[in-house]
DNA sequence: ACTTGACTTTGAGTTCACTCCAACTTGTAT
DNA sequence: ATACAAGTTGGAGTGAACTCAAAGTCAAGT
């Protein structure tokens, strides 16, 4: 498979998926006798793992630490559970902070909903008391 | 309330609260004679704002579009819900693309548990067929 | 062989959201 | 009065993650 054909399959640039490889996001991968990328089907499984990674949120250092463990070979089992329970924790967190935040949202636009039909805003309720959970 | 404080409640940097007032994230607060910031309970309720909105990963530019229609007046009501609502949806994105990494990082985890017990790493499932619901 | 388009590398540029610095002013404690 | 901490501004710097540009190479069609 093509860069091109990786590219439309997965709705990102060529420059990113090189980027990925440069830094080692994903491992070198397939070239062909001219030195064109020809994407296996285990670079493809490659590429998949660092756009999940980074679809949610995890950064990229944490896919090349964790491509790393991978290419270490079968003595870095423990060390890479660790790693991805560690990339689990954030992401964890990072959506407690968003369901927070749409409830917040939730309220607010049904109170604007209002206001758009009756022409005056009312809150019957305060958010002074923390900025969604982080005081 | 002195930035000293705000900072202390929210856990941010001075620095960053100068910054939202900066850009616009939050409207201008209140000053002491010499010109030092005195947060009053109202400008707290925007700085709230800023932070839960940012935390969920709002943009930046999205607060800030935000705070200009709600200081244009009461005839931003049904503008300033359609933004929320817009906020509303990235939220909800990200939170579905969080969901599914954690159910692929969960069974790899689950894998790597086994993998250390047994010392041999088997995917019974595979992940090839598109990037965690992007494809 | 020739054109055209896709691919290559290296390195620089961009965007976002802060974060820091320098020089100066304000407020508090002795 | 005098330190000195804490605040102020304007502007520069940083880190993360791409993204683009330039110059050249490769491959497919005519």
């Amino acid at each position: 498979m093509t860069i091109r054909e990786v590219c439309e399959k997965y709705h990102i640039l060529p420059d990113t998926l090189r980027y990925y490889e440069r830094v080692g996001a994903i491992p070198a991968v397939n070239r062909t006798e001219g030195g064109i990328r020809d994407y296996s089907e285990e670079d493809m499984g490659w590429v998949e793992n660092a756009i999940c990674m980074r679809n949610a949120g995890v950064p990229v250092e944490m896919v090349v630490s964790y491509v790393k463990l991978c290419q270490q070979g079968d003595g870095t089992f423990a060390a890479r559970r660790d790693l991805l329970k560690e990339a689990r924790t954030g992401i964890v967190k990072q959506m407690e902070k968003c369901r927070r935040e749409l409830e917040r949202l939730d309220y607010k636009i049904e109170r604007y909903e209002t206001a758009v039909e009756t022409g005056e805003l009312v809150w019957d309720r305060t958010f002074s008391e923390d900025a969604c959970g982080q005081a």
